[in-house]
DNA sequence: GGCGGAATAG
DNA sequence: CTATTCCGCC
């Protein structure tokens, strides 16, 4: 099926070489299993196999001795490798496939498809276990081509971190290695490097991609049933571009001006600061595709992602709907994908459907629209909005944004805000929120709670937000605590995972407000326990127009706020390994401290741990996987 | 086989 | 930091 290297999975080439790696500048070993998976050379001592993800490791001492020989160390064996596999455990890159010999399976949630929502891990066949990416070309593609205005000029826009990242690695194309030459080096990073450099621009499609962008356009997406259909028109946004207007740094460059030069710029590798809408909003123009063919795998991707690994699903729950449509597709063939993530298409997105996928199902319904996605713009970084007197910007910010609509909100922010003192940050809540996320997340594995995994399926959609802000804190607690078992319900289970956070979102709404997309939990959550909310729970539908926009705002802070709640997690993650609660929080307090800073790498004072003392409801991580993608993609190969 | 602690290298 | 080494334990 698919040509060598279709069949691999193609990851982006910075998926491969990144040079963010955090400690290391060496690539590092998921990255390498990766491409060996990738490669069918390589299958017989390794292949993709089982579940999403999974993968058997066929001959161990071969992969070993590749892997040796790739970082120069001939004295590696299955057992050393093994061990470094090990160590992604907590990490949650990797996790064992119990009962199976040599087999791992990958956390694409956090690895790729989040990241790289358009990667095309093979097509092929690559099974199932091969990530479920979609795409209807064979890498990746980040259509480039934007409807509108999108961005073509992403690229530049992106944030000058990013893309500064991506231009050295372009230029430095693949770096390799040993020169002992084992053929495995050679292998793979021939055959990469010469994708790579071939690719002139594309490939800084490719490059730049990767971040957040995805991640947060699909986040942006919301379904827009009738909810906001309703509301407006369609927004004058456009079908096309999804992001046309948004607030941020479009294609123009905007960049937010809100957004402190400083966040923004961040360019560490890490992405300390995905969340700023900034970032993402570049992403979305360059490389986020409408087309729908994309969206309709990716979101199928996703979906089987959340299922399978407990992406959040918040980013689905907020379309009930969706299910990718697909309403009549057939085209039952992939889009030439070779040529690269180029191809233009255009999309009018929206007027395709996304479904068809060739193995699945036909899950799709159809649906009269069609497109029930609307998309929408990103909110503005939640940094724009802290840096200028938070919510002052916010405003502005958020009035720009396309859907100016949300201006509104700010003032619920504030009011939100006021409670506490005001810090420096805005997003109290968000915060807040995202911290204790962490900490459950982090906590979790997925090994043992694999089963969670399939929990989660079910619960992801299923379950209600009934979170009371404390509610889940004290799960947390009992969590924790119990050493043995997780037994416990799923959603008490600390360890659920990252995904847990979702349960958060579930939203209590009907699907069709809610799906709309407006109902957001944030602000809704909180309410909730006390009685009523305007916003009520399951009363979505007849939220007026201004609750609605609060709630998207909020929506959009949430989302932001997940960016960097994304980063601490990650230094959570290994952080936490054995914290215990009381440990835990305080923990959580520090780290908050540091994502407000901003990237954690230095910033201002976090002062905001007050705020976020309090448990309040969590919400995802999804984009946690993105930083750590982000933050581990570092590949390169140097020689020994 | 697999796990994970501990020490350590880079 | 990540990975390598070693190693004891299940």
């Amino acid at each position: 099926m698919k040509t060598p290297a279709d069949s691999g999975f193609a990851f982006p080439d910075w998926a491969y070489k990144p040079e963010s790696s955090p400690g290391s500048r060496q690539i590092q070993l998921w990255h390498f299993i990766l491409e060996l998976l990738r490669k069918e050379e390589y299958h017989d001592v390794i292949a993709w196999q089982g579940d999403y993800g999974e993968f058997v490791i066929k001959d161990p001492d071969e992969v070993a001795r590749l892997w040796g020989a790739r970082k120069c160390k001939p004295q590696m064996n299955y057992d050393k490798l093994s061990r470094a596999l090990r160590y992604y455990y907590n990490k949650r890159i990797l996790h064992k496939t119990k009962g199976k010999r040599f087999t791992y399976k990958f956390n694409f949630n956090k690895l790729v498809l989040v990241n790289y929502p358009f990667i095309d891990m093979g097509s092929g066949r690559v099974p199932q276990s091969a990530p479920p990416v979609p795409t209807g070309g064979n890498h990746f593609r980040f259509p480039p081509s934007t409807p509108s205005e999108v961005l073509s000029s992403s690229e530049e826009l992106r944030s000058p971190g990013m893309f500064s990242s991506v231009a050295r690695r372009m230029a430095r194309g693949s770096v390799s290695d040993c020169s002992d030459g084992t053929s495995t080096n050679s292998e793979l990073e021939e055959a990469m490097g010469a994708r790579e450099r071939g690719m002139g621009p594309e490939r800084a499609y490719r490059g730049l991609l990767p971040p957040r962008l995805p991640h947060d356009s699909f986040f942006r997406v919301y379904p827009n049933p009738a909810g906001l259909a309703r509301h407006g028109p369609r927004v004058h946004p456009e079908p096309l571009s999804p992001f046309p207007v948004s607030p941020l740094p479009g294609p123009g460059g905007l960049l937010a001006p809100t957004l402190s030069p400083a966040l923004s710029m961040t360019p560490t590798p890490h992405l300390p600061y995905t969340p700023s809408p900034s970032l993402s909003s570049p992403m979305l123009g360059s490389h986020f595709s409408f087309n729908p063919e994309d969206m309709k795998h990716y979101l199928q991707a996703h979906t089987q992602s959340v299922y399978n690994y407990h992406l959040s699903p918040r980013a689905f729950l907020h379309y009930p709907n969706i299910i990718i449509p697909q309403p009549h597709r057939p085209t039952p063939e992939k889009p030439a994908a070779h040529h690269l993530h180029g191809q233009q298409q255009h999309p009018s997105p929206f007027s395709h459907s996304l479904g068809q996928q060739p193995g699945g199902g036909e899950e799709g319904q159809q649906h009269p629209s069609p497109f029930k996605f609307k998309l929408q713009p990103p909110p503005l970084g939640r940094k724009q909005r802290e840096s200028g007197s938070s919510l002052a910007a916010a405003s502005s910010s958020s009035s720009s944004s396309q859907s100016s609509s949300f201006t509104g909100s700010s003032q619920k922010i504030n009011s939100a805000l006021s409670a506490g003192p005001p810090k420096i940050k805005v997003e109290p809540i968000s915060d807040i929120e995202s911290e204790e996320e962490v900490e459950v997340t982090d906590i979790s594995d997925e090994d043992e709670l694999n089963h969670i995994d399939e929990d989660d399926e079910g619960d992801i959609f299923t379950r209600t937000a009934r979170h009371h802000p404390h509610h889940q804190l004290n799960n947390h607690l009992r969590a924790n605590g119990n050493g043995s078992s997780h037994s416990a319900p799923p959603h008490a289970n600390p360890d659920d995972d990252p995904d847990d956070d979702e349960e958060v979102f579930k939203t209590p709404a009907t699907p069709s407000l809610s799906s709309a997309g407006l109902a957001f939990p944030l602000i809704n959550l909180k309410s909730e326990p006390g009685q009523a909310a305007p916003i009520s729970p399951g009363g979505t539908r007849c939220i007026p127009l201004k609750l609605r926009f609060k709630r998207r705002w909020s929506e959009d802070q949430k989302m932001e706020a997940d960016g960097e709640r994304d980063e601490a997690e990650d230094k959570k993650v290994r952080a936490n390994g054995e914290e215990e609660v009381g440990g835990k929080r305080e923990e959580v307090g520090r780290r908050v401290g540091e994502v407000e800073n901003g990237g954690g790498r230095e910033g201002a004072g976090g002062v905001i741990l007050g705020l976020m003392l309090p448990p309040p409801p969590t919400q995802r991580r999804a984009s946690s996987e993105l930083q750590r993608a982000t933050a581990q993609l570092s590949l390169e190969n140097t020689g020994c």
